[in-house]
DNA sequence: TGTCTCTGTTGCATATATGCACATAAGGGT
DNA sequence: ACCCTTATGTGCATATATGCAACAGAGACA
């Protein structure tokens, strides 16, 4: 059964029980219901209406049809009434993968966004690898860098952030404050992966001797230990080295200005949620 | 939302996922899938799919659909079934309208086809008027006299019935057993209306005095009381006279020959359990 | 009885949707 | 490196469905 319009027709016809008044109903000429009353018939096999000269007359058949149709108008009513209503599409899941030292970046927009739709939940798919927001498996993605060049993903600005070398107490009073001029004697702590879009983990590793990068880890998490332990110098957002009073910031190199980048795929950027969220953001910036 | 069709191509791709697999699962052409998507999505506003090389992926809203097609794709095959399924349509009711005499001529037929078919209940609308089987007042209709001339409907010959005058036992003790010859001098019972299409009481109505007819009813029933309590000479059916050894069968006037047919609209005729019923009723001729 | 409006029905011109062929791109296997 | 398969996307010719207009019948109302 593939005819679903001409049921959804036939549903129309058997409530109001006349050509005339099912084809204004639907919008369509009196003719047409005819016909397609009679595709349906013939395609099924069997008689839906009994015709006289007063109108159609649902048969047992035709009943069931308008039971049915019924019952599927209202269905597909409601959703779309709920997929158009953008307050009623503020709900569910909104996936976002960035780079787990970018995830700071976005809470305080989360937070406030769910403050106001607190039915929105979120999922930060914090990772090193790039997710693919071609293949869903994310609806929002931050990069970093240069500017990304995509083809179906939308690319909006979103924060310049600066980045600096810093190093804990207990490293200054254990090594001494690393100077401009004797940083390279020191140690240094590393993402193990080389990885592309982590530019400043690609600064350590080209600039930086083999044998000072004395600490890696493939998880952003354990190098802020190690940083935090006085392992070796580290790289951080100048805001978040700015407020631990024991991080000091180090002279060392340049200070990074990273732009990072909001990607959304063209075809879901209309979604309300998305779009509302993606809003927020700009307004962060 | 009046796109149903466009609502199954759309619940077809979501489930499997590219627009070829959706062409070949729906049996049209790739393309017409996609501009039907297209088309629905313009419709509603929203996208339902996020496209990428390897295919479509549902957005949320397309996964309501999905969730929705579904249960609309089973429910109207379960409609198809049921109403394609002679056996599964042997079930419901089935409305026959006949003057009460040929009532009588139905039931034989009615508790075999029972047996056979327990789900399908009857509904006799025994009636002196005729029940309009254009609108849908009754599936069948069971007419004496001559055949009926209609447009809509489709006559069958039924039963070539033999009716006769007779009379009670306790009237022939009363006023002796009526002959040819005196008949005109007797007692009758008669329908209190003149109905074109009960050729025997019209029969009495045109060759019986007024003053002769002694007892009139509208029901048949009352007929048949006053029949069997001596009131006078009546009409009934040859084969009923014969078995009650009380009645005298009269030979007065003619023996009629009076034909009956079936009446059932052409647009329900081939309803399974309307077509068996009639298979059936023609045995029993 | 005539008119007016309601119903369904049907032929015909046109608008719409469909299928085809081809272009394009990406991955998998040899 | 090449081919083969998968996928989407897009003009274009054609098939299909639609709307229009006209017709016929039935009932309401004056």
């Amino acid at each position: 059964m593939d005819k679903w319009t001409e049921f959804k027709t036939a549903y129309r016809l058997a409530k109001l029980g006349t050509l005339s008044a099912a084809a204004t109903d639907l919008g369509i000429h009196r003719s047409t219901v005819m016909r397609q009353i009679d595709s349906l018939e013939a395609h099924l096999g069997i008689k839906l209406f009994q015709r006289n000269d007063k109108g159609y007359i649902p048969t047992e058949a035709g009943q069931e049809v308008m039971r049915l149709g019924e019952i599927t108008d209202v269905q597909f009513n409601q959703f779309v009434d709920k997929a158009t209503n953008s307050d009623a599409m503020m709900s569910g899941v909104l996936k976002i993968t960035c780079v787990n030292e970018l995830a700071e970046l976005l809470f305080p927009v989360i937070n406030q966004f769910q403050a106001q739709y607190p039915n929105v939940r979120f999922e930060i798919l914090g990772d090193i690898r790039k997710y693919a927001l071609e293949y869903g498996e994310a609806d929002l993605a931050i990069r970093m860098g240069e500017k990304p060049h995509t083809l179906d993903n939308i690319v909006i600005p979103f924060q310049c952030i600066e980045v600096v070398m810093c190093v804990h107490q207990k490293y200054v009073e254990q090594h001494g404050l690393p100077t401009k001029d004797n940083w390279s004697q020191h140690k240094f702590i590393a993402n193990s992966e080389r990885i592309a879009h982590l530019p400043w983990n690609e600064w350590i590793h080209t600039q930086v001797e083999k044998s000072q990068i004395v600490t890696t880890s493939n998880a952003h998490q354990v190098l802020d230990y190690a940083l935090h332990a006085g392992c070796g110098i580290s790289v951080s957002t100048k805001k978040a080295s700015q407020n631990n009073p024991l991080l000091h910031i180090l002279p060392i190199g340049d200070m990074w200005q990273v732009n990072t980048w909001i990607l959304v795929h063209r075809d879901i950027i209309h979604i309300p949620k998305v779009r509302k969220f993606i809003d927020q953001l700009k307004l962060a910036r």
